[in-house]
DNA sequence: ATGAAAGCGCTAACAA
DNA sequence: TTGTTAGCGCTTTCAT
């Protein structure tokens, strides 16, 4: 590997001139210039980012950190930050958290070890001490599709409780009185607020102990389970709400083997509007979370506070939407 | 944030010494490991791995590159990588390539620029230009999921023609004689072998104009077309063989929307058995790729070939496992 | 406009 | 057993 005295004697130039041409940074004659540029070419040089960052104390990577790259609107949210840092010469390490609060925690430690610049973290419950493992190198965090209450970071999320409570008000109008609800995983914020507002939608007492709600967890085959179960509690349930559309699609397989007919014989409602709910049969009637959008959004963010550190963290809210289709 | 200077400062020994008790390396006396241990305590002190690399020329990082991270089967192989590589200490970068054979390329440079140890690639075609950029800076490549033919790499995949072959003959002995194919993306190893193998399996001529063979490319909006346009030339085809799983559940959301029903008006078969193959109703017949294995053995290889560059490139063919449901 | 040199935080070789 | 020191490849003053 060619290094940059390499290219500073073969261009017979010293070495700052080459960091110079390179960067940008200073004046450079017309003809050094060609010359150190000749020389990177014949030589294939390629800087090493690892020495650059020993001394801008900047890698130019930033993490991500999501509960679980199995569902596809975490990988689409991906994307959004991908392209958005790789447009701005930045890598993005991607990490999966696995639901679990413990591999959060290792994995912000892994990121602050690697010396990442930055992280864009779909908490799934422990934002505050990513938060505090990151910060401590100064590195900024933007909390996504979810809120982090009392933290000092920038976060972005579509209003979850509005977007179910719209739905469930949906839901109703059409005529649905006995309605069940899959809730998603205990702890996790999203998941707590869609039902929250399902309850309250359905003007529910949230204390009620024979409440037709079942734990489905965001999962497809949580999603089947919980509508084996609650339909086998309450067999005259006319609709089911799913906290997010892996398990309402999980509930629509169910249903499909048993012979019900959606959305004839009960209908089914989703969250999130991944890429599947509008191609299986019958399509799911869902909330829409612009799942790419919000991840470019974010990492837009995070690269502002990158570039001048003094702005404090901002907030945004986005509206979901209601996109009604066959299922319900 | 602390330096190892603080801690050699504050244990009262020279830096030498921290570090050869952090990496083990050397005799440290007990006393002196313990003064040492508890000044890193107390400053909460993190080597950096970024000065680190700067010496020992590691980064402790590998690249997987992916052609779809929408794609569960992909995810599912990155997760694999990921867990072997993080017990082993390496931390995993993921670059999603996107069908892209440009891109493919541009992810090896910046892996390369980034100083990633080696990587672990699912090539969407240049496998060799990959290993081109990587081997420039001795960094191991392990293909996975396709055949690098004539590459110096090691390789791990199934052997698709023959699990297709089997696959379309066990659809055959079940009567089938007008059988439709979806194919997967053109110039893509694996899609190509499964093509020919389903070609070979009917016993029908490549060069035959009139065969009911359609491009879904692997995924699940093109099952869907590829679908509709395969019934719309061929009404009587009996079954349709998805080159992959998600363009089989794209067949499978198109025919239910027409009301054919499957497997009695016609079946359905993929390649992968991602989890959802086994969950959708009815339950895919498929061809069985052990996506988490194969990702995680790469890894062992790839870890292998970091330890001891000297032995050559090793090659693995699983053999794919026919998993037959309910859909054919 | 350009070269020389200091130093980023660490490891490894060398002395002691 | 331990401390000191020379770099790793780069950016960034500071002279010139």
């Amino acid at each position: 590997m060619a290094t940059i005295k390499d290219v500073a004697r073969k261009a017979g130039v010293g070495v700052g001139t080459v960091s110079r041409v390179l960067n940008g940074t200073g004046p450079v004659s017309p003809e050094t210039r060609r010359a150190v540029l000749a020389a990177v070419e014949a030589l294939g040089y390629m800087p090493s980012t690892t020495a650059r960052a020993m001394v801008t104390k900047r890698t130019q990577t930033v993490g991500v950190l999501l509960p679980d790259i199995q569902n596809p609107f975490f990988p689409m949210v991906a994307r959004g930050v991908e392209d958005a840092c790789r447009q701005a010469g930045y890598t993005v390490i991607l990490l999966s958290t696995d639901w679990d609060r413990e591999r959060e925690l290792s994995a912000a430690a892994l990121l602050r070890r690697q010396g990442a610049d930055g992280a864009v973290l779909v908490s799934v419950g422990d934002a505050a001490g990513v938060h505090a493992i990151l910060g401590a190198r100064g590195a900024p965090v933007v909390v996504v599709d979810r809120a982090a209450p009392g933290l000092a970071v920038s976060q972005l999320s579509v209003d979850h409780y509005r977007g179910e409570y719209e739905a469930v008000r949906w839901v109703r109008s059409r005529g649905h009185r006995r309605v069940g609800f899959l809730a998603g995983p205990a702890g996790v914020d999203s998941a707590e607020l869609r039902l929250q507002a399902f309850l309250d939608a359905m003007e529910w007492d949230p204390a009620d102990p024979g409440l037709p709600v079942a734990r489905a967890g965001y999962g497809f085959e949580g999603g089947q389970r919980a509508a084996a179960e609650l339909l086998d509690r309450f067999p005259d349930l006319t609709c089911l709400v799913a906290a997010n559309d892996l398990s309402a699609l999980g509930a629509l397989s169910w249903l499909a083997r048993q012979g019900r007919r959606v959305p004839d014989d009960i209908g089914v409602v989703g969250f999130d509007d991944i890429l599947l709910a509008s191609l299986v049969h019958p399509a799911l009637t869902t909330v829409r979370q612009p799942a790419y959008a919000m991840g470019y959004r974010a990492a837009e963010l995070l690269l502002q506070a990158l570039k001048d550190p003094g702005r404090g963290p901002v907030q945004e809210t986005l509206r979901p939407e209601l996109v009604i289709r066959d299922s319900c």
